[in-house]
DNA sequence: GCAAAAGTGTTGTCAGTACACCCATGA
DNA sequence: TCATGGGTGTACTGACAACACTTTTGC
């Protein structure tokens, strides 16, 4: 149909999701990067990627993504929008869109790299400097510098593959930190990977993850009168540590005005 | 490539634009609308929309579209992404994405009905009730009433065309709606339609119509002063009307932090 | 001079911050 | 009992709303 210029050729779809979890042991957020088992950018390390299908919406496929990539299969996760990444040069070879997702997992599930990967696994989140910090072991990869996409996509060109991130995902990476970040005072969904119920430490050490700075300097008590509108008590309280044991919280059902 | 269960058919790519501009006569929000020359939807009234091509990005197919759907030449308009819409109940036919983008034109230029449009004319903006409000002449259309997706998407099927948008146009722009008020306090980007310079009052009525209010509910006094970070003082003062004349302002470049 | 519209100033309220103090637990 | 960490309370500060008052224009 029309085809006469490549003016409707379409371009292939790509659903891109940023997977967070919380690692109850560490401490520490995690982002789940795999490693890319066919070109282009294969051996590449890579936010987890799937084409979308016709008879799925894309929020359906950033479902399917996750029970494919890390055969999980909870009943349904919170899946949010971020963005949708069109500039012609994200990609290297055939023109691909990008519809960017987060989904913020209540667990951490153990890995087993799907199809399309030969490794999946989970790096941790921090903040160095003005930028966020993905680490594994001697892997680190860091969220794009650059402010304006226009100079990002240049520098994209000149890239080193094996420093970097596949594709733009440095950039899209960057987005969701910064989404997450203004986010925190209104409508922290980033804290759903605490799952059903966290306590306020734990929510200070995500917010200081965001912030840049360390969860001691977050002062407790004002934490807790600035933010109880989107907490709900749970009073139980738990305790397994040194301390008085702190009381639990779940995210309030935060419907937003219109 | 892997067609066998039509898994990797593409879907069409839409890009919608929500175009926006203000009449200094009537001192009204305009939102441009136009009428379907085609199928589906032919004789329906709609957002302007085109089909991205493989040498642009989306960004650039927003921009084109309002060259050839109003002729409009200026250098560069301000435009943001809105959201991306992939329910598959979106299009009653052929599935469709819709990358949706607003436009704030520092003008209100004449239209003329470009390529698939019978006509195009200005929509005055309003707020009635807790919805937002199109209108020129006996033409009418609102912003989606249901506040949840699924909800949406099941009433849409059993909608009048005629009386209704486009697709899932009304939804659309409800999203765009909220986006804006939620932005008034920090971004105010809608204020790019009052051009190169306004002064306060005009400032206010554009929030006002957001919030639902009478633009004289809005003190003057109290909206300098919380807004004076978002607005740059340009000295000059206009005159032409009874009463002191008004500072003029534009808007602060603001450089949202990162 | 009067009305209209814009600008300035003043006060009270409320939310956020800094910080001191109290409570519950494990070793 | 002490150290550790969480919870409570108080005083200071700064932003915002309500509202009174002043300035500049057209008629």
């Amino acid at each position: 149909m029309l085809n006469m210029f490549g003016i409707l050729e379409k371009p292939l779809i790509t659903i891109t999701n940023i997977i967070w979890s919380f690692d109850r042991t560490t401490k520490q957020l995690q982002v789940l990067l795999v490693k890319r088992a066919q070109p282009p950018y294969q051996n590449s390390w890579a936010l987890p990627e799937t084409f979308m299908r016709t008879q799925e919406s894309a929020d359906e496929a950033a479902l399917r993504l996750i029970r494919e990539k890390i055969g999980l299969n909870l009943s349904d996760f919170y899946t949010e929008q971020l963005a949708t990444f069109t500039n012609q040069q994200r990609t290297s070879n055939e023109r691909a869109l990008s519809l960017a997702y987060m989904t913020f997992l209540p667990e951490m599930p153990a890995l087993k790299a799907g199809y399309g990967a030969l490794e999946a696994r989970w790096f941790a989140f921090s903040a160095v400097q003005k930028r966020y910090c993905l680490s594994n072991r001697q892997l680190t990869f860091q969220t794009a510098a650059e402010a304006s996409e226009t100079a990002y996509y240049q520098a994209l060109k000149q890239q080193q593959p094996d420093q970097h991130l596949a594709f733009d995902h440095e950039w899209i990476l960057r987005l969701a930190c910064q989404r997450i970040k203004n986010k925190l005072n209104y409508q922290p969904n980033i804290l759903l990977v605490l799952g059903a119920q966290f306590t306020l430490k734990e929510a200070r050490m995500i917010y200081a993850a965001f912030l840049g700075i360390k969860p001691s300097e977050i002062d407790n008590s004002n934490f807790k009168k600035t933010h109880k509108h989107l907490f709900k008590d749970i009073g139980i309280s738990s305790s397994k540590q040194i301390g008085r044991p702190a009381k639990l919280y779940r995210l309030a059902s935060n419907k937003v005005e219109f």
